[in-house]
DNA sequence: AAACTTTCTAGTAATGATTACTAAAAAAGA
DNA sequence: TCTTTTTTAGTAATCATTACTAGAAAGTTT
């Protein structure tokens, strides 16, 4: 299971960064939080609407780098390149269904003590890495991509 | 060193494909070849409109889009989400710094063989995979990121 | 080489995601 | 409640990329 920030780490890291807890903060979080796929600031937008009927699409965005830059959420961008947005900031790592362009999450150890050659560990201070797979998804790959 | 397919390979794909080998295409995909970064759509219209002077910006685009096509070159995309291009089309992996977001490509046997977790191996019929090694270069290290 | 057919190019316009700007509204503190 | 600061919503601007199209070049046939 994804371990999430709930509700009041998002208050007490906004609270620790000198920034206000707002209703449409929370809304915009909470639905990441909920959320199994990785939605797009529109779909984000599309879902937190219901609740708020008001709230702009500019808020998402301003309120997910807000999000971002407190280390609550993840951004990262696939195949379409629309970021993305992922409430599980715990390292892990990404499948790509090149059809259905589904994205899920993995953890794997073995993935994260990966590293590249000597020579660049010497000459690099690396601070992180991503593994990303591409391939078909059982569903897509009964259809048509066997 | 880089394998990168010649002016020949690239007359020979093309052909293959029925499409016209023109003077913007090899221009684009020399340009390509010869770097040693991976520029962006609109790096390489600058190096090659000294020679073009009337060259589009939209044939690079085209032309980028059809080389791609053909498995010349590698679309890829890091930190800044333009669209970057590189002729080597060797399984290799990359190094960005993200300082001054220099990307440096590397070839690693060990990286090319990782796989996903077996729950992942069964659901997905798996094409291809990338890795992404993120932290600070040698110039950037001595400067502030020590 | 001339004529013919097809594909390409250059230019401009359109799109779509994201960012910038700003006045009014909401939150936090006294 | 009053004051101060941040945030929001809305609109406009930006920037990479794509769409469209008429004229130009390639490749082919004679």
């Amino acid at each position: 299971m994804h371990r999430r920030s709930d509700r009041a780490a998002v208050a007490q890291r906004l609270k620790a960064a000198g920034l206000k807890f707002t209703h449409q903060r929370l809304a915009i979080y909470e639905a990441l939080a909920v959320a199994v796929t990785h939605p797009t600031a529109e779909e984000i937008h599309g879902l937190v609407k219901a609740a708020y009927p008001m709230l702009s699409l500019n808020t998402v965005y301003t309120t997910l780098e807000t999000l971002q830059s407190l280390g609550l959420i993840q951004q990262m961008r696939f195949l379409d390149n629309t970021a993305r947005y992922d409430a599980n900031v715990d390292a892990h790592h990404h499948v790509i269904c090149l059809a259905c362009r589904k994205i899920e999450d993995f953890g794997d150890p073995s993935l994260d003590r990966v590293r590249p050659p000597a020579s660049i560990r010497r000459s690099y201070r690396l601070v992180s890495h991503r593994v990303e797979f591409y391939g078909y998804c059982g569903e897509c790959r009964t259809q048509e991509h066997g």
